[in-house]
This record gives C-alpha cells, structure tokens and sequence, in this order.
DNA sequence: CTACGGGTGTTACCCCCGGTAACACCGCCG
DNA sequence: CGGCGGTGTTACCGGGGGTAACACCCGTAG
C-alpha cells in the first residue's frame, strides 16, 4: 500500500523529512540510524539517501536549522547595548535557556558523532565552533586587548564555547542550581574571582614564594612572544 | 603456525594485549576497530572479549593507563606551593605539555564514543571528569569563596576543564602560538582581563546604560537562589 | 596413566549500520 | 507517443561489535 501520506505539497519533500529525522533524534537521541528515520517517515533509506548524500548531510541539515536560532540569540545577545558584565550575562544565559528548554537538540548540536579519524579539533561541534567564531568576533570589535588581541579573541572564543559547554552539560544534568545562579557563577569565573578571591587560611602559600621553576617550557620550538 | 610468539611471562597477557592496542589507537587514533586491534595483537577478537568484555573495558582499561599520569601530573600540579596565578599556569601548562607530546593519546582520552543515547553529560569524558573533580577539590580545599564555595568549585572544575578542552584541541590544530604564550593567555582570561580590558573606543556604550531587561529568566522554576 | 580444568586459540556465525545498485511506477510536458 | 524527473521498492555489500562452539596445550590430582 504505497503512496499513504497525500504527500501535502504546501512542504516540500525535504522539510518533510527532515521533520521526522527530528522527531527521531529527539526520541533516540543523536546516533538515530537512518533505518529508523526512514522508517518514522514511512519510507526507506535509498530516499533519505537522495536528499541528504550521507548521514551527515541529513545531520548537517537537522542542526543547520537549529543552528540558526540559537547562533542568531547568541549574536543579538553579543551585541546588546549593555554593560560588560550584563552582557556577558545575558550570553551565557541565552545558551543556558536553549539548552535547558531542548536538550535532545542540544545533544544533537554539541555531541557530534565523532568517528572521524582525521586530524584534531573535535572538541567543539561545528555548531559550537560558529559560536566561538562569534564570541571571538565580539571581543575582537569591542575590546582593546593590544597587539595580542587577534590572538586572545580566537583563543578567548573557544575557550568560552568550551567552558560553557562543559559547565552547561554538568548543570543540565545535575541540575545544581537555578539558571541564573549558574550564570552568575561562570560570569564570576570570567571576571577574575577566582584570581581575587581570598584564600583558605591553612592553604596559604609560605610567604616569599615568588615563582621558581614553574611554567619552564619544555618542548615546544620558540615561535610567538 | 599457532604460538608463533613464545609469549614472554615477564608481561602477563593482557598488558601485551593492551600494548598492541596502545600501538593501534596510535596508528589509527580512536575508534581504532577490535579488528584491527586483535590482528595488531597477532589473534583473533574472542580472546580480545574474554579479557575485556566488550570494547568499552578494552578502551577503559586502555585509557585508564594513560589517565593516571596525566592526573597525578595535574594533581601535583595543584599543590605545587607556588603563587595562586603560578599555580594555575603551571596546572594549564602541564595539561597542554601532555596533548601536544601524544596528540592520538589526548584524543582517546578526550574523545570517546559519544554513541550512548541516555541521558546527557557527555561533553567531558571520563578522564577529565577526574580531572574536572580534581580543579574543583583544589578551589574548594586552596580557596574561600564563601557559602557559595562548593557550588561555585564543582562548576568551576567543569567549567576551567572545559575551557582548557577546548582551546587546547584549537592550539593543538592550529598551532597559532607557543604554548607558553597559550598559558599565559588562558590565564589572563581567569584573570578577569576580559572585564577589566579597555574598551575599544566606537565599541563604547552610551552611558546611563546600566542593566535593564538583561537576564530576564523566561523559565525554569526558581530553585536556588 | 588417565581425567580434569583453565588458559589460549580458532572458525563461523549473528545482527545492525551506513551506503548503493537495479529496477518499477506515476505524472507531466513536448 | 516518448521521454524524464521524482518517488518508491527489494536486495545486496562491506564492515562493525559481539558470541557460540569447538580445539588444543599443559600442569595437576586421583
């Protein structure tokens, strides 16, 4: 009995399937097989196999248009006329609200499947490395950081995206605190308390400690500083 | 022609097993295939799984062997009895010495198999949620950070291994700087140099700008503060 | 000497996954 | 009519993780 969906033609074949990939992922999680997308979307594969190439290309689309949302907050939210510190805030809570109000989708964008074995540069799914792009975009105009400054944003971008990754992977699941909470904690983090806060009596360092042998490099060819 | 190899007694079988592993996820970087694994090894996959059990003990038990050191290194690291900003370089700059010397070994450690479908939390594997508790015993242990000391060191530990995660997978790739240069930047962004660095003058905010609807919580119930 | 048990090893198989080849049907347009 | 593009199918391939069943060696106990 082929043909039982009408096939609505107000949505294109392709939106069609890439909503039901999305129910699918949301269900299974990200590593949904293509059998079973095709089979929540009452076909089989060689078809999914026609639109999208491979599985990336269908996981590709399915985060494309998650992607857009969140990378279009995290960019108005970067830019918002605000305080430093306010608008640090309100980035790492637009990332904390998408994350928390869709974590199936979030998964799907932060957990990539990681098969390949090429090169480095995993860490971050290509969803997150937009959003460090964007980050180290924002410190670059905004922030006078000297002639290191190219440097530090692209440094600083991904550092962030990671840290925030991270810390917003362990608050989802454990569910430590309320979401502004959090974001004040790792907005603290960003500003220094960790550098300013004072430090438990019986840790405190022997005075005259300065800096011996620390930090003595030992590979690594002296290019940069 | 079985027992082609004497079989040394001095190395018990699995270690030797575990080598040819080691050898193979060095070649092949993970996701390296129990295949492959077993023919580097000179038998067959049964035997693989007698000892093992499946490919997630032979992958444990291989990276426990590399996690150890890496630990210890950054555990040391925390107590050496330096300045607090020495400390935390000496910590970064550990880490960062460990990737770049064994790259394929920092990814099996770094990269496991995002496959399973339960849950979330995956975006630190094991071997750096060690690591993540450990930055979180030092600050809680080195630092006072007041009622909010527990919450803030465990979200911290996530948050600044995340961070190194991440920025070190970049340099790892990109090799923008030294590593040295690498620290020292990383350590200025826990510094809180991103909030005390100038702005950039046509970056400047119209002033009486304050903190309007910034942070504006849409969800989430108000547990917590 | 025989019987046993544990460790080492094998071949052959299962199921699922991603991906593809080959073929079939419908409907539209020249 | 003939094509041609889109939708669909069944059947298959190679390779992945994982397992069942069988075979061999060898040291030890009866």
């Amino acid at each position: 009995m082929p043909t039982a969906d009408p096939a609505p033609p107000g949505e294109p074949r392709r939106e069609q399937l890439l909503n039901a990939a999305d129910r699918v992922v949301q269900r299974d999680g990200p590593g949904a097989s293509m059998n079973a997308i095709a089979a929540e979307a009452g076909i089989t594969k060689p078809i999914l196999y026609r639109h999208f190439g491979d599985r990336n290309g269908l996981i590709g689309a399915l985060t494309e248009r998650h992607t857009s949302g969140l990378l279009a907050a995290v960019r108005a939210a970067l830019d918002e006329p605000l305080e430093r510190r306010d608008r640090v805030e309100h980035v790492l809570d637009v990332y904390l609200a998408a994350i928390e109000s869709r974590p199936q989708v979030y998964r799907l964008l932060t957990h990539p499947e990681p098969g390949d074995p090429t090169g480095a540069g995993n860490a971050l799914a290509p969803a997150l490395k937009r959003i460090a792009d964007e980050i180290g975009e924002a410190v670059r105009a905004q922030i006078d950081l000297g002639s290191d400054g190219p440097l530090l944003a692209d440094a600083w971008g991904r550092a962030i995206t990671g840290m925030v990754l991270a810390a917003g992977d362990w608050w989802l699941e454990q569910q430590p605190c309320s979401r502004a909470r959090m974001v004040r904690s790792l907005a603290d983090l960003l500003w220094g308390r960790l550098a300013t806060a004072a430090p438990l009596p019986q840790a405190a360092v022997p005075p005259g400690v300065q800096s011996p042998d620390a930090v003595q490099p030992n590979r690594a060819p002296g290019y940069g500083t």
